[in-house]
DNA sequence: TCTGGGGTCCTAGGACCC
DNA sequence: TCTGGGGTCCTAGGACCC
């Protein structure tokens, strides 16, 4: 008979991630503040803070802020590009350390993980002595401090690594669920973002325990099926499983230009470049895209995505590229007259319905080159592995003011 | 103060089939 | 000779997360 066994759940969280590593790596840096994200270029950049240094929070900096308002609010700011290679082989690291402890670990993001530790703990004694042995192994191994939450639940636990950043560590008992989230803003809730919030404040709910006011009826004809997830949040509870592997949905690759662009051999050129850099990473993951996507966003910033689900599916450049020109096509037949001469600001390309390929039934196209292109497509991809990016272009990327992708180099 | 880039999940409407 | 209802697939957009 299967019982209802209380689980002990583990959330870590890197604190201010980016910063820290570089922090680390560069003494003249710490006790400074710091911010890794877009290039400010004197208060003129585009795009937004990734991370900011505790020192850079004090004032008032925080991720997902307009890098140009950064920069007006703190200029004497250490500003980085910063180095996503780097942070992903230490992120590895940190992963190998939490999979040496369990392996019910589940990474969401680049320096967040979740661990079930429910099996560990006859071993290794209570959660809060794991947890802080795996700081301590964190600290000793990368000079990197990580807070650590520990609950019944992935929701509880997430929100109590954050509660005593940087460096905590804290943990709900069972029994104390709700009492632990009484006194919290709806905000913190998992879903709740701003638009949520807005809805939840004109019902005059601003705290956790205000949506037990409301009825789980009246949450889910508010909120629909996001409503009885909400009220269920609200009390503690949350049966989601930590679950180490993970299926991926879609892929992409979008970009933002530097000035809003209306030049159609640029945007050709983009997407060719964009197309490319799905179908090598479809290849690398030994995955074929079903449907392939088109994003626009325009310099009002209005966003359109036109998407086309293929007869056979790709992992080939040129198949990507000829259907994200179609899709390009069909964008432009629409609404001819308000839209149709703003100036682009960023294209996307994406892959989803993604289906293995080595397993895919392939269909039989006698007179069709695939072979050929398979190998063709092989040597770039190892051309690509040892030379990089700069190994070996298409002609037609190699125009002037080609793409004005984000990873430029910084010089 | 203008708003990156990587994703996931949900909704709603239309096409199409039975 | 006008029309039901269910199921599935596809598409577009939006909210949300890190």
């Amino acid at each position: 008979m299967a019982t209802l066994m209380a689980r002990t759940i583990l959330h870590l969280d890197m604190d201010a991630f980016y910063t820290s590593v570089e922090q680390r790596d560069h003494p003249e840096y710490q006790g400074k503040p710091v911010v890794v994200g877009a290039d400010p270029r004197g208060g003129g950049g585009r795009g937004v803070v990734a991370a900011a240094s505790y020192e850079a929070r004090g004032f008032g900096l925080h991720s997902a802020m307009p890098i140009g308002r950064a920069y007006r609010l703190c200029p004497q700011a250490v500003y980085l590009r910063g180095d996503m290679k780097k942070y992903g082989e230490v992120s590895r690291r940190i992963m190998a350390i939490l999979k040496d402890c369990t392996d019910l670990v589940e990474q969401i993001s680049i320096d967040e993980a979740f661990l079930d530790v429910t099996g560990s703990l006859r071993l290794s004694g209570s959660g809060r002595e794991l947890a802080a042995e795996l700081k301590k192994r964190i600290r000793a191994q990368e000079r990197l401090n990580a807070s650590i939450g520990i609950a019944p639940n992935k929701f509880l636990a997430k929100i109590a690594s954050d509660l005593e950043k940087p460096d905590g560590l804290v943990e709900v008992m069972p029994g104390q669920e709700e009492a632990f989230l009484s006194d919290l803003l709806v905000e913190r809730l998992w879903g709740v973002g701003p638009r949520t919030a807005e809805e939840l404040h004109k019902l005059g709910i601003y705290k956790i325990r205000d949506i037990a006011r409301l009825s789980p009826a009246e949450l889910a004809e508010r909120f629909g099926k996001h409503g009885h997830q909400l009220h269920r949040l609200a009390r503690g509870i949350d049966e989601r499983l930590v679950a180490p592997e993970h299926e991926w949905k879609s892929l992409g690759q979008e970009t933002t230009f530097e000035r809003d662009s209306d030049d159609a051999g640029q945007t050709r050129r983009t997407l060719l470049g964009l197309a490319e850099a799905v179908a090598r990473r479809l290849r690398d993951q030994n995955l074929l895209a079903g449907t392939v996507t088109l994003k626009v966003r325009d310099e009002d910033f209005v966003t359109a995505t036109r998407s086309l689900t293929l007869p056979d599916p790709t992992d080939d450049a040129d198949e990507i590229f000829a259907t994200v020109l179609r899709l390009l096509d069909r964008l432009k037949a629409r609404d001819r007259q308000d839209r149709q001469d703003r100036k682009v600001r960023l294209l996307g390309v994406y892959a989803s319905r993604l289906q293995d390929a080595l397993t895919a039934p392939r269909q039989l196209r006698l007179f069709h080159p695939d072979e050929k292109k398979r190998q063709l497509n092989a040597s770039l991809d190892a051309i690509h592995e040892r030379f990089g990016g700069q190994g070996m272009q298409r002609a037609s990327l190699l125009g002037r003011g080609q793409t004005g992708t984000a990873d430029d180099g910084t010089d």
